[in-house]
DNA sequence: TTATAAATGCACTTCCGTTGCATTGTATTT
DNA sequence: AAATACAATGCAACGGAAGTGCATTTATAA
C-alpha cells in the first residue's frame, strides 16, 4: 500500500500540505466533487491553489474530470491502474437527479460504439442521468 | 411537406421574421451550432432574443441542446417524428477534435446500458470525440 | 380600433474557469 | 550553512457564456 507521499512522488509532484490535504479530501468522498466543494472544505486555502492542484493532478493521472451536463466540471480520483495519460477510462458516470450527486461507476466500462464509415472514435464520454441508490430506495 | 410557418404554429409559438430565419439557419447547416454562430449569422439580431428563441425552439422541442464537452452549449433541430418532450432521443453525438464540428449521429441510438442494482437511468447523454469523415480522408 | 399578451432589445448580473504577477516555500548546489 | 534556482501559493483581475429585469415594440384577439 503507497502512501500518498510516494504516490505524489512518483508521478513527479512536489509534496505540500496542500497537495496532500486536497488529496486525502478526495480519496474520502465517495462522489466527484466540483471545486467549490474543495473550495468550501478549504475556507482558508485560495481558489486558484486548488485549482491549480487540481489541474496537476488531472495532468499526472491522479483525478479525471468529469463532465457530467451541469455545466460545473467535477474531479474523482482515479482508480489505482488506471492510465488516464495514455487512454481514457471508459467507465460510466452516473448523475442523480434528485440528490444532484456525481459518481463513478468504475465497474461499469462503456461499451464498443460503432461509428459510421470515415470517423474515427479517439474517446468516449458517457453520462447516464437519473435516480441513485440513495435516492431510489430500491 | 410542412412548412416552417406550419411547424410553429402546430407547437403554438408565434411566426415571427427571427424564428424563421433561425429556423432556416439550423435548417443549412448539418452540424450543431452554438449561440455565437447564430449571433454571428444574424449581427442585427439581439443575443437575447436569440438566445430566448432557442430556448423556446428546445422547449417545443424543434432543437435539442447537445453537450459536446467542449463546455459551450450547442443545438440542432430535432429529427422529424422525434419526441423530445416526453424522452430524450437517444442518438449519439460527436464532436471532430481536429475542426472541432459536432454533429447528430441521428442514425446510431446509444446502446442499452446496463446500470448497477438499485439506480434508475432517465436520461442518457453519448458523446464520441474524434476525427469527423470530412477530416478523417477515409 | 382598442385591449391583451407575447416577442424583442438593452443593460446588467452571476458564475465558473483561467491567467499574470508578486511572494513564499522547497530543493539543490556550492 | 548560504546561495541559487525553481516550483507552489496567494491576490487580483479578466473573459466568456448563461441568464434576468424591465421597458418597448409588435402581433393577435376582442
Ligand atoms: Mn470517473
Ligand atoms: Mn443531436
Ligand atoms: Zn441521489
Ligand atoms: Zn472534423
Amino acid at each position: 500500500m503507497k502512501t500518498i507521499e510516494q504516490l505524489l512522488e512518483s508521478k513527479n509532484i512536489r509534496v505540500t500540505a496542500m497537495r496532500l490535504l486536497i488529496y486525502k479530501f478526495l480519496a474520502e468522498k465517495q462522489v466527484a466533487v466540483t471545486l467549490s466543494d474543495i473550495e468550501n472544505a478549504f475556507e482558508k486555502a485560495d481558489r486558484t491553489t486548488l485549482y491549480r492542484t487540481v489541474k496537476t493532478f488531472e495532468e499526472k493521472a491522479i483525478v479525471h474530470q468529469i463532465d457530467d451536463g451541469t455545466g460545473i466540471t467535477k474531479y474523482a480520483l482515479c482508480e489505482k491502474g488506471c492510465n488516464c495519460e495514455i487512454e481514457t477510462d471508459l467507465h460510466l458516470h452516473f448523475h442523480c437527479n434528485n440528490c444532484n450527486v456525481t459518481i463513478c461507476l468504475t465497474e461499469h466500462k462503456i461499451p464498443q460504439i460503432k461509428v459510421p464509415d470515415g470517423f474515427i472514435s479517439e474517446d468516449i464520454n458517457l453520462v447516464i442521468k437519473g435516480v441513485c441508490d440513495k435516492c431510489s430506495g430500491l
